[in-house]
DNA sequence: CTTCTATATAGCTTCTGTGCTATATAAATT
DNA sequence: AATTTATATAGCACAGAAGCTATATAGAAG
């Protein structure tokens, strides 16, 4: 769980998460990925880096091509992250529930509860 | 589905990751949160501000502390997106077994199957 | 009303990321 | 061998992040 950084500054960008939804359609050249992107070849050439860097994307080297596939487990340390806080979460509900009971009608100041989705 | 660039780049952070596991075991004041963290006052404000900006943690105002909690729909673009990422990948091993198969010995050149976990 | 405590804002510096153009490499094609 | 195609690397410019110190604000406490 130590590449967390890599992993979410991957993702922080929108080309690169398109890049990715592009290869839940299956595999593609890095020339076939760049053509949805107004971008220079070699900017979107340094974004398919990043997201093999980051463990996201596999590549095959096939003549001169280097197609990409998401890579299997590249998720991974994300799921169990989110699994982490997940389970933060419902604790804190739990707890929530038992804290708002012992409160009573003492209402203090905790009422902006917004849920901004 | 529109502030994930700004979810994901608020956990780009391990301060804000920390931050984020702190608040876990409950609420928390800013300054409570920041005595585990080696840095100055104002930087440490600043990634509470980031957290809320990215709608993954709460605040109430109590007299002069500004108490924080997870939000509990913080996650909520995020888990959208990696269930869309699950399925893909799921379509993709479907898809990778059928085009295995039908590829037969054809075998180009494809044969670089890393899993990198 | 002065002071202390908790937090925020301003302003500055430094580092990193992203994009671009120009160029390199390497396989495919002619 | 020369050219074209796919991709990478170098080097630069600019925008934004993250840290710091100094200062502001706003309740609490005396």
């Amino acid at each position: 769980m130590r590449d967390l950084n890599t992993v979410f500054s991957a993702l922080a960008d929108p080309t690169r998460r398109a890049v990715l939804a592009q290869l839940a359609s299956g595999e593609a050249s890095v020339m076939e990925l760049a053509a949805s992107h107004k971008m220079s070849q070699p900017s979107f050439s340094r974004h398919i880096h990043v997201l093999e860097e980051a463990g996201l994307i596999l590549r095959r080297v096939e003549g001169t091509r280097r197609p990409c596939r998401l890579a299997p487990n590249g998720l991974a340390a994300l799921e169990q992250w989110m699994a982490l806080m997940r389970r933060a979460l419902e604790a804190n509900y739990g707890r929530l529930d038992g804290v708002l009971a012992a409160m009573g009608a003492e209402a203090k100041g905790n009422d902006n509860d917004q849920d901004d989705t």
